[in-house]
DNA sequence: ACGGCATCTGCAAACATATACTCATAGCCG
DNA sequence: CGGCTATGAGTATATGTTTGCAGATGCCGT
């Protein structure tokens, strides 16, 4: 691999030259920069990224965190991140972290073994995933946490509006007339699940209608365990009377979604004839499949490409002091088929 | 940020000890092997891996080459080669070309800057893509292309037995009693689109029918313009005749896939009733979704792990040389709704 | 007491680069 | 034509780590 001094060799002139022609930062003469840039391009030389950094103490990277690349939310969040990043000559770092503290705490000590400038972090649940967070910023490390808001922390955050977001979703269903809509949250941990209930809760009551807390389904963010719970909870209730099967479902998260699909099919109902169903977060991007999900859906690439300009700019303040940032982005109220307000016609593609 | 000479200090040892506790490759006593853990935790010491990278000459990095993570297949290949990567101690950096020649040129050189020590390379289309990537090769560091085969080059392969794969999709079509099957296929200068060509043409000629080259439909790689032209194909036909309109259609990777359940839609036609439809890749991984799509699904995962596998093998090596390595993983059919196999019932969630 | 061994220290030389600094050169004006 | 000023070239040092080596220390058995 040719280095910079190989480079200077070839051009005729001195290290310092080299480094100035790449770096811009020092006035080079045009015949002395077209030597250099023909070594260049003559050896094929590529600067040496580790060096420099080591040199300028800057690793140019910024490191991301998310639960799991494959759920498709989150290749959105990284690629909005890698745009922001690539615009201030930043690369990222991606992750996964399985959605489990001890591996967490790996890929965190990872990162900053990388010396990434700062981290865009999905907590993953549980207190302790929450505790490895004060270390990182005492050392001085910018972080921003999205998607999910972890308690009891003073952290810059970026998600989406979820209270309003939630009560969007739930509102709809109440103006299709039901009255009984039970919803199924992750981890109530998590602020974020607290505020979607808490918007659940906001429509319910502008529609006037009770709050009940058995139909307030908590559950967690392993797609079985909400399959189970889900299933329980539907089979075993009457059709009427006070404990009454609900005829409406509000999942506020793609997994307690999918979670919840598998449930109706596993206790034989299907939406939206046996169940109006409303979610949070986008199952599939396309249209073509039936039955449609309607769906508050978050800008998953502006959450990205949010939390990196703030991360960026806490990195170019070099320091975590100054009002705590919280931006809130809107969601979009998606209607489709599942929520009933459409009528769904045969099986198969069709004009909607 | 605590460097290992504090730890040292603290510890109240030489530097070497610190990098030895920390490496194992030489024995250090019990007593003070704990005493360098312990400082290493009251400092929150993370060993710099950039400067360890240039001591080394070892960044323990490999990166990786996708069109666009947002596309599902993808992120379970990079997550493939992120757990044989880890299992090596390796890291991945993960960047999207966007399937585009010029930005492809830009992220692998980034990756040779940033001194990654083997890349995997899924080819942007375009001879210009391939062009770039002997010059990598010359330079010592090993790639292996993955997913898509470039053409008129030496070099290690990963992918799926693209004609096999093919094949048993297509035949599935022919069982069915389909006569009239056309193919919509990528790029042919790729050449597992060719391949999967091949398949199509074997399958036929095995099931004693003509191949016919007004239903052999090249595309791209863009959406709108597989839509349009599969649009542009299915209308205007007579429903019977010698230019009547194929009765199944397959699709040989998911960007078709999906142009064509556009078009179909566009043209105002369902499937499985107006016309079967298979193809390769999974669109939607739920099976809840209808229509559910008959597909010749890829070990994305797989692929990812293997291709890991080589990479670090020839890294290991230290040499490019030695004979060609091409794996050929086999493809799984999966057989749903769309192909009109089964059935399909009222639209909804139903049980199959 | 002493040799031998295991363990540890301290030092120095890289690794490839950036940068502040010094030095050289050329142009220019008086 | 001499000295001054720009401007550009060259040089030395530092970054955090690994690694090898020479020497120091302490402990054990003889």
């Amino acid at each position: 691999m040719s280095t910079i001094k190989k480079v200077a060799g070839l051009a005729g002139v001195s290290i310092g030259t080299v480094s100035h022609v790449l770096s811009g930062s020092v006035p080079v003469s045009d015949r002395l920069r077209r030597k250099v840039l023909a070594a260049i391009r003559d050896l094929d030389y590529h600067p040496n990224h580790i060096a420099r950094s080591l040199k300028t103490n800057k690793s140019l990277t910024i490191g991301i965190v998310v639960p799991d690349m494959t759920i498709p939310f989150f290749p959105h969040v990284i690629q909005g991140a890698e745009e922001a990043a690539r615009a201030s000559g930043y690369s990222i770092l991606a992750v996964n972290s399985g959605d489990n503290s001890a591996r967490q705490q790996e890929v965190l000590s990872l990162l900053r073994s990388q010396r990434v400038e700062g981290i865009l972090l999905v907590v993953a649940p549980g207190p302790a995933s929450i505790a490895q967070i004060p270390r990182i910023l005492e050392s001085g490390i910018p972080l921003v946490c999205l998607d999910r808001v972890p308690g009891g922390i003073e952290i810059d955050t970026v998600c989406v509006e979820d209270r309003q977001a939630a009560a969007m979703g739930v509102s709809h269903l109440t103006s299709l007339g039901h009255r009984r809509i039970a919803i199924l949250t992750g981890p109530l941990t998590l602020k974020n699940e607290q505020e979607r209930l808490n918007g659940y809760k906001a429509a319910l009551e502008e529609a006037g209608l009770p709050v009940e807390n058995s139909l307030i389904w908590e559950s967690t963010f392993n797609l079985d365990e909400v399959t189970s719970l889900c299933c329980q909870h539907l089979s075993g209730r009457s059709d009427s009377g006070a404990n009454a099967r609900p005829t409406a479902l509000f999942a506020t998260n793609g997994v307690t979604a999918l979670g919840a699909l598998r449930g109706l099919r596993a206790c034989n109902m299907t939406t939206p004839e046996d169940i109006a169903f409303a979610t949070f977060d986008e199952l599939t991007v396309e249209d073509i499949f039936r039955p449609s999900i309607t769906s508050v859906v978050q800008p998953a690439h502006a959450i990205g490409h949010k939390a990196t300009e703030i991360l960026l700019q806490r990195i170019e303040a070099r320091s975590n002091s100054g009002p705590r940032i919280e931006v809130r982005l809107p969601a979009q109220l998606k209607i489709r088929e599942s929520s009933g307000a459409q009528r769904t016609g045969a099986a198969g593609l069709t004009i909607p």
